[in-house]
RNA sequence: GGCUAGGUAGCUCAGCUGGUUAGAGCGUGGCACUCAUAAUGCCGAGGUCGUGGGUUCGAGUCCCACCCUAGCCA
């Protein structure tokens, strides 16, 4: 079972700098953190990097309209991660940013070496150009009318109404979304890498199809995907990659090209190895047990890289960054890891509309981080697939299976224990059938980790943890335990089944640990065990070996509390207040109050956007189970709508029905934990009994559209 | 429009290369129990496996078409 240890290089792809995380980010890091762990767990060496990606058009322009510089924009969002980080138990060997030394050293070198092997052209790029901000635009920073629909307002690369992909040239009137002004053309010279070249394309095919130890490299959706990419033909043909930007750029600079830098995409992955390098020279590698250097540890054939990443960014880390690497002679990954997005209540995430979970209020609300790794645990595999963040699911999920299976069992033995068995280990019986499940199983559940099938792991346990506690049941030691003190037969039963109950709780903690690290470190302290690791299950081991007749334990105490609805009702609601305060506003000047200043300029355009109506509430009940809400039903002339409302500090429903009132009525339709909100009431206030609708005067009937 | 993945009990999901009456957990109905953080155990109800064809002695499981969902591409 033990060969030699894997030497593991890990990443998680690299958050953008320009905002905190976000309940996706904290999945995909449970989900390596757990990989991680377990590795450990069977005594594999893992260096697992991290890194924010600073550099790009957006940090460059919110820092601008924020009047400070991308470092210090930059270097905010950095110092806001640890506390997420550390809050959910994710625990990274190194963090660093893309804008570091090391990076824009790795990323010259990688680019001077992909030149050298005739991967680089230059060619002219005629682009839009902005003469008041004197810079050029990318596509999502010029707007104007479709070619093809004659649509207001859309994007310079695709139109949001017809679909209809173009060129920003192609728009009609387009106008520059920074400063307003018209763009003019302008060309520039641009550096792409040769994709298409048939070395390449043979490289990436290679690469797509090979395997790793006689299992394919890619999950088989992401290598289908990859290839369809890469084999595309006629105008599907894969596209040489443009990787520079003209300057203004907050980037990398490129050698020996005055005004050029990196395209964000280009520096960003090579961060995985700025990060590496940066934790072999700063000692921490060695800390870690690496005595190699840095280009040591990647010239090395044991050492595996492997990239854990969202379906989002499959092209650039399955075509483009295998190909950077290959052709600038450096080490190749041998894995990616591929999945979904998190949704909740079946609604995709939002960081702007204010859904999904933030993070920090889940931690704010006093929420135990492990019931949130036991759940995304619990719904993740090894498939490209969505998970679903569902409330109800989420309370019945962590309260039946930790606290009524798991932590039940030594709950259920420990005064037995203490009371008879002065606190030892008593004999085992000749068969218990859960213990046996759990040495049979072990194997089964060891590939389920390495092979990132969470869901499976956590169900076979829980299936070991249902035989615990009928066998328990079977046994009936409350009814031994009346007259155990006299009588030496029912007292040996009594041992029998708390013996062979603490021993298989002993095996579920084993079990879980990489999924709940901290509730694994009290039920080590409680086994008296120490760090539980699976050489308990290698060759030759017993269930005799496994907890020894004797054994001493220590005091229990409980291990975890149930998850009360409350505090999903306080996560969610402060979610929505919060967003419909300050939609994008920072952490850090959350205060909401009457005295804000002005948001940013937008144009009558943007204004037109917004369908606000005269609305009639029909109807206005309380919601059960939100203090903070009340349901309307509102009459918007051409239809009705339901509205989830936060005025129910402010408002009872007879004191509002029949009224008239602003709704917003083209505001995407939110699920929400109570229903479907189809708009938005229009209020002020800073909250509390302080809210106050909106009116129209005496004449307005409802649908009228408010310009 | 092309492509990819998926549509199995109220909910969340298992069902390997086609093979006896389609499974689990949660929820639900009944019963039992009281050691345990009102935890646990037993019994039951509940599915024409998205729809319609086809291949086969036999199909959630293979083939075709269609519908729906999510996503990728232009």
């Amino acid at each position: 079972m033990t060969s030699s240890p894997r030497h593991l290089f890990v990443t998680t792809a690299l958050p953008y700098a320009n905002g905190p995380f976000h309940i996706g980010h904290i999945m995909e890091y449970i989900q390596a953190d757990i990989w991680v762990r377990f590795q450990r767990m069977v005594g594999n060496k893992v260096h697992w990097m991290g890194a924010d990606d600073a550099h790009g058009a957006p940090i460059m322009l919110k820092a601008e309209a924020e009047g400070i510089t991308p470092e210090q924009l930059v270097d905010r969002i950095a110092s806001d991660r640890p506390k997420y980080l550390n809050g959910f138990h994710i625990h990274f060997d190194n963090w660093h940013s893309t804008h570091s030394p090391e990076n824009t050293a790795l990323t010259q070198l990688i680019f001077r070496n992909l030149d050298a092997a005739g991967l680089v052209e230059k060619r002219p790029v005629e682009q839009f150009f902005d003469p008041v901000k004197n810079m050029f635009l990318a596509d999502r920073y010029v707007k104007g009318e479709c070619p093809n629909c004659h649509t207001q307002d859309q994007y310079g690369d695709a139109c949001e109404a017809c679909g209809k992909a173009y060129e920003p040239t192609d728009l009609i009137n387009p106008r520059s979304t920074l400063s307003g002004a018209t763009p003019v053309r302008r060309t520039s010279d641009h550096f792409f890498v040769k994709l298409s070249d048939p070395a390449c394309k043979q490289f990436m095919r290679e690469w797509l199809n090979a395997t790793v130890d006689g299992t394919p490299r890619l999950q088989p959706a992401v290598k289908n995907k990859a290839s369809e990419w890469l084999e595309g033909q006629g105008d599907q043909e894969l596209t040489d990659k443009d990787i520079s930007r003209d300057a203004p750029y907050f980037g990398i600079p490129i050698p020996d090209a005055p005004g050029k830098f990196f395209y964000v995409w280009f520096d960003a992955p090579i961060g995985y190895l700025a990060s590496l390098k940066n934790y072999f020279d700063s000692g921490k590698a060695r800390a870690n047990g690496e005595s190699r250097s840095y280009e040591e540890f990647l010239a090395a054939p044991d050492v595996e890289q492997i990239h854990f990443i969202g379906k989002d960014i499959i092209y650039f880390h399955t075509l483009l960054w295998p190909a950077m690497l290959k052709f600038a002679k450096q080490k190749v990954p041998n894995n990616v890891y591929v999945h979904g997005f998190i949704t909740v209540s079946g609604a995709k995430m939002s960081k702007s509309r204010g859904t999904g979970i933030s993070p920090l209020r889940y931690l704010e609300v006093g929420m135990n981080p492990e019931w949130f790794r036991y759940y995304i645990a619990a719904k993740l595999n090894a498939n490209v697939e969505d998970i679903d963040f569902n409330p109800e699911d989420f309370v019945a999920r962590v309260n039946s299976d930790l606290v009524g299976k798991y932590v039940n069992i030594a709950s259920r033995m420990a005064p037995f224990l203490a009371k008879f068995f002065d606190n030892r280990m008593p004999a085992l019986p000749a068969q218990t059938a859960a213990l046996s499940a759990a040495f049979e199983r072990a194997n089964e559940i060891r590939e389920s980790f390495e092979e990132r099938e969470f869901s499976r792991a956590i169900r076979l346990a829980m299936e070991i943890a249902d035989k615990v506690n009928a066998e328990v049941d079977q046994y009936k030691p409350w009814i031994l335990a009346k007259d155990a003190a006299s009588n030496a037969a029912n007292l040996q039963k009594l041992g029998e089944i708390c013996a062979s109950a603490i021993a298989t709780f002993k095996a579920l903690t084993l079990f879980l640990k990489p999924i709940l690290p901290a509730l694994a470190e009290q039920a080590e302290e409680y086994l008296n065990s120490g760090p539980l690791t699976w050489d308990l299950f290698a060759q030759g081991s017993t269930p005799a070996k496994f907890l020894p007749t004797g054994h001493a334990f220590g005091t229990f105490k409980p291990l975890i509390t149930r998850v009360d609805p409350k505090q999903l009702d306080a996560l969610f609601e402060s979610a929505n207040e919060a967003a419909k305060k300050q939609p994008e506003a920072p952490a850090s000047s959350q205060q909401a109050s009457s005295q804000q200043p002005p948001a940013g300029e937008i144009t009558v355009d943007d204004f037109a956007k917004i369908d606000i109506r005269v609305a009639k509430i029909l109807a206005a009940e309380f919601v059960e189970g939100a203090d903070k809400l009340l349901k309307l039903t509102v009459d918007i002339g051409d239809a009705q709508r339901t509205v989830f409302a936060g005025i129910r500090s402010a408002y009872t429903p007879d004191q509002i029905v029949g009224r008239l009132t602003l709704v917003l009525a083209n505001l995407k339709p939110r699920k929400m934990k109570f229903g479907t909100s189809e708009g938005m009431v229009l209020a002020a206030g800073p909250g509390g009994k302080d809210i106050f609708l909106l009116s129209p005067d005496a004449g307005a009937t409802p649908g009228m559209k408010v310009k």
